[in-house]
DNA sequence: CGGCATCCGAGTAGATACTG
DNA sequence: CAGTATCTACTCGGATGCCG
């Protein structure tokens, strides 16, 4: 229908849980990480996703992983080795995410300007 | 590089900022309805964007309205009409959020099959 | 090294009541 | 009608310490 797609369709389907994870300002840097580095460990990770804690980046792995967007795999050294990177699925996300990031560069100056303009009225 | 965007970018550019509200839950719902009903009113976007309180329906307008996804029209009427609608800057973000959805959507049975497989190990 | 357990504080969401 | 005000409840994130 012109293009548009129905929200309606949101509120009967799982979307609104699966972007809830998609969408996390957190996935989407992992996520986008994965996409530049194809292999990465977990304390490489939290050097990159500047700012992430332990905690979060371990859940957020974890719900990456049982999502299937992620694969975690363990190699039983000493010290141990943990490597996460993107499958299939995961790479297709990471195309669309790229393009909204991309659109969001591109115009995050705007949104800048727009918002010292609101403030002003 | 690679068709990959350097997610080190993300640090030093507003993105994270920008994206926090562009990739709210509630937010995208609200574009996504603006986009299918060009115009809505205040309590029509709440039957709509199901399950969401006053509080965090006026937040999230106001708060795309000063980074100019949407513009609020007030006509000073009794009763009260407020019109919302999107610009064409929301417009724009609209098209990715669209193609961002209808990913989720031809997927979201991939990933709740991955969650079900994910539990049973 | 790669986490998990625990605790704590801050922010956020929701419900309700109220107003121009 | 279109919000605001208020209060509560709770989730979430951050910090820390510990362990295989």
């Amino acid at each position: 229908m012109f293009g548009h797609i129905d929200p309606r369709v949101a509120e009967f389907c799982p979307i609104r849980d699966v972007m809830a994870l998609a969408s996390d300002k957190w996935s989407i840097l992992i996520i986008l990480y994965l996409g530049y580095y194809p292999i990465l460990r977990f304390n490489q990770l939290k050097k990159y996703v500047f700012g992430i804690s332990n905690k979060v980046l371990s859940e957020r792995l974890k719900n990456l992983e049982a999502d299937g967007y992620i694969v975690r795999e363990l190699f039983p050294e000493v010290p141990i080795r943990v490597e996460y990177s993107l499958t299939d699925f995961g790479h297709s996300y990471l195309e669309k995410l790229i393009e909204l990031t991309e659109w969001v560069n591109n115009y995050s100056d705007v949104i800048i300007e727009n918002r010292k303009t609101y403030k002003k009225k």
